[in-house]
DNA sequence: TTGAAAGCGCTAACAG
DNA sequence: CTGTTAGCGCTTTCAA
């Protein structure tokens, strides 16, 4: 229950100044091998352990090798793997990672950014919340690095890694239709979430593109979890026309719908999903997806931020990462 | 692309001293409303942001507010639950969070906790990987509080948050004896692994108890991903006498089972695992699994923490989470 | 090869 | 109410 020891304390037991600990603990090769052999018997003995808070405020200018994350939900499988990706990627680079989830929730959003930055990481890989985003603006001028990703983010122009959202629920609901589906219901999250609106202009696009007229009572907006999802799957296959199809536009709406939709005896319903999941395929009928590859999200999102923080100063890029239609019929 | 303004910067610009401006910062109500006024000005036009390690270097034997977290995998939803968790306790009482995963590798466990430490985290909740931690000693002697999850730490006497693995695995196991399954057969990850250790414990215990013999050739240990877990289970229904049923003794092995196991028309072998998963309940036939809750091992770790955190001095505890065995037929 | 002095950005403890 | 002084643990700079 002791404290820290400090170098000085060290110095102490060792008999030498503190300046001659510090080369030591940084393996400096100045000093002569038996001060540092006693040096170092004073550490071992009394358990020091380098403050690098305080290494860090002394040497200005340098990086503090921290990054901060900003996660939807870590809980989710998709935002768990991106963040897994990122913390490999610096891993490599000797960088630790804060990580925090906004819940979709602007303000929590912002009280992690300024939580991390105040803790001066040189960068932030954020999945931004819906709302605008010009708070970030100061952070950036004061030198943080910062990559948005899965999202884009509201009135701010940085780096950023997304999918083709629309293109890919194009491609979803197209096949629905070569299928022969013609009503084709939607369910999903907050339209408030930029990949939600994109992916229902996509399904919106779709339909258009094939004359099929959009049916309102077909639309499920602002589903949040599964549960919800699974209660407005199952409501519409109590209508008098249900749908034939469903097009969920993301993950937990696709598993929802599995929940609303298959088991019970009834004839199961076409589901296909934006985001792959585990299983997908074991189910009977087996899940057609969008797939997404939340790794390559992470990690792509994570080279880009060392690339500016190591100061490349070139204007901001956006990396747009495919999606595959995995069809299981 | 300015540096960070110092409170100095302030101060000269808000023409007061250093100290009025820390007092401002700091919300002390002891500054005139109009000195405070000038100061939040300057704070505004400078772009100011507080820098919390100077701040906490100064404040000595205070608290830094960062909790460090190991996993083994954050990609794995199990351990991504549990990472949640702990984040959203933390939450509540103002910490921030640093995280990574050791990846089963005792050596990255160590540099992720050296680099915490160096960063004068309070406590740190950990899985620890298979290995002496006796290393741990020294930063439990410096003071900083540490609690294992899910696994036992060896040569180690913290807190612990687990559950009971064993006796989950002989209910499991006694559950498929009961249903007249006499060819169990066993998938497990590498032995090394306390958990994988106990429930394997526990499989050999069950069949014990009814006098089944253990079958070498229907025992396979060390399988590390899904993919060897299910060339493994597809091996075992090669067989000539196949296995009438499978104990999975992780989520990983149990989803590894179902793809070896389902599918391709073969009658289904029943599957008991340990971990639940999503939509376990819509294959066909279920799985039926040992459930934890890997949210609520993650936020009794953390509550634990900060019971330490705030003077607990008490002897080490171990809070033993029960498993739900969810039968699904 | 080693050490003394200065100071990173901030706050505690006092003065005024 | 505001300012001055000292110093957290460390590294930088310069001197011995």
């Amino acid at each position: 229950m002791s404290q820290h020891p400090t170098m000085r304390d060290v110095a102490a037991v060792a008999g030498v100044s503190l300046m001659t600990v510090s080369r030591v603990v940084n393996g400096e090769s100045t000093v002569q091998p038996e001060t540092a052999a006693r040096v170092e018997r004073a550490i071992r003995q009394l358990g020091y352990q380098r403050n690098d808070t305080a290494r860090q405020l002394r040497r200005k200018g340098q990086a503090t090798q921290t990054l901060g994350l900003v996660v939807d939900d870590l809980a989710n499988p998709f935002f768990a793997a991106l963040a897994s990706a990122v913390e490999d990627v610096a891993r490599q680079r000797q960088y630790i990672v804060l990580i925090g989830s906004s819940n979709s929730d602007l303000q929590r959003e912002r009280e992690l950014v300024a939580a991390f930055c105040a803790r001066r990481v040189d960068g932030l890989v954020i999945v931004p919340a819906a709302g605008s985003h010009r708070f970030l603006r100061e952070y950036l001028a004061a030198g943080t690095k910062v990559v948005c990703v899965d999202r884009r983010a509201d009135g701010l122009d940085t780096d950023r890694v997304v999918v083709d959202n629309r293109q890919g629920a194009v491609a979803a609901v197209s096949r629905l239709l070569d299928d022969g589906h013609e009503r084709i219901a939607y369910l999903g999250d907050h339209r408030d979430i930029w990949t939600v609106q994109e992916r229902y202009a996509g399904y919106a696009q779709a339909l258009a593109a094939r004359g099929v007229p959009l049916v309102p009572s077909l639309i499920k907006h602002g589903l949040k979890t599964r549960q919800e999802a699974a209660a407005a799957a199952a409501a519409l296959v109590r209508r008098r026309l249900p749908p034939t199809a469903v097009f969920a536009s993301n993950d937990v709406m696709t598993v929802g719908a599995v929940d609303g939709l298959y088991g019970g005896g009834r004839p199961p319903i076409t589901i296909v999903g934006f985001d792959d999941f585990a299983l997908a395929d074991k189910l009977s009928p087996p899940v057609t997806v969008l797939a997404q590859d939340p790794a390559a999200i992470g990690a792509t999102a994570a080279q880009l931020l060392f690339s500016r923080i190591s100061g490349d100063t070139s204007p901001p890029r956006e990396v747009v990462l495919a999606t595959r239609l995995v069809v299981r019929a």
